[in-house]
DNA sequence: CCACGATCCTGCTAGC
DNA sequence: TGCTAGCAGGATCGTG
């Protein structure tokens, strides 16, 4: 699941090798719902013969600016990856996009369950508005404890749903929320306003911590995330809590619990992160 | 504000 | 071995 690490990963893979390129076309669209505000032949027809100026990220969003104000988001949700290959190499399966460029570079948007998403936006402003209508302050660039604190005054909700609410805090799924509560030592289903200082401290410094670290390794590659180059990434061998339900706590040695809350499995430490504690 | 359930998809795995 | 049922997950929308 490509979360706020692995589209870093990628945004970084995608800009030493596209900055500057120029498209000269666009096509392999074969499930129009994936681009849900344009058709191939508008795709093509508004980005041909256009540089890539800029590739950013916001939350799990990665951005492409192109010339003349044009932009493209990518949200690859579960199974979405953005993968670089030249334009002659050996079709892979589940390709929906393919963008060519001058020097014979292909990018290709492959995505198993087809839940992923490509946006056009014909303008910065039109971009801005769709981000702002989904996401909250980014989780790595403008994270800090007195935010965190502030965000978190008067909710009642459990944490692990507002971790999960990109609206609150946009980057963190369900596998870095897991391990950010971890190394905080917070239960998943702690009420959000039951929190101490000292808590709320600890997970902003915990929060970012987990984002860095699988941001060195080059994301986590627990399903099917790959980077630009296909390359997996190397945070799955360091994973504490996430998908080792039944294996010791690496801090204590207790089994490691599962439950289910907003509908996604949470994984933790029932010894280390206590429902009722500070 | 908050919880819950359904929806979208298909690869994978557990179980028979 | 071969089949199938169910799980996995991010975002969005509707209901209570």
């Amino acid at each position: 699941m490509p979360e706020l690490p692995e589209v870093e990963t990628t945004a970084r893979g995608l800009r030493a090798r596209l900055l500057g390129q120029r498209v000269r076309s666009v096509g392999g669209v074969d499930w129009p719902r994936m681009v849900p505000n344009a058709s191939e032949a508008e795709l093509h027809e508004t980005l041909v013969g256009l540089q890539v100026t800029a590739i950013d990220r916001k939350g799990k969003y990665l951005l492409v600016e192109f010339e003349q104000d044009r932009w493209l988001s990518v949200h690859r949700k579960m199974s979405g990856n953005l993968l670089l290959r030249t334009a002659d190499a050996a079709p892979e399966a589940h390709t929906h996009l393919e963008i060519d460029f001058d020097d014979g570079t292909q990018l290709r948007f492959i995505d198993a369950r087809k839940f992923g998403r490509v946006n056009l936006f014909r303008s910065r402003e039109e971009l801005v508005d769709f981000l702002a209508a989904r996401l909250g302050p980014d989780s790595l660039v403008d994270l800090d404890e007195g935010m965190l604190a502030a965000k978190i005054r008067g909710r009642r909700g459990r944490i692990k749903s507002l971790l999960l609410d990109q609206a609150f805090l946009a980057g963190i799924g369900n596998l870095y929320a897991d391990e950010a509560l971890w190394e905080a030592r917070i239960h998943p289903s702690r009420p959000a306003h039951s929190l101490s200082r000292v808590a709320v401290r600890r997970l902003a410094r915990a929060i970012k911590q987990v984002l860095v670290l699988g941001i060195e390794r080059r994301g986590t590659s627990f399903s099917s995330y790959r980077d630009a180059d296909g390359l997996a990434g190397e945070n799955q061998d360091f994973l504490n809590v996430y998908g080792r339900t039944g294996e010791p706590c690496p801090r204590c040695g207790t089994p490691i619990s599962r439950m289910v809350i907003t509908q996604r499995s949470s994984h933790f430490c029932p010894k280390c992160q206590r429902l009722l504690a500070s």
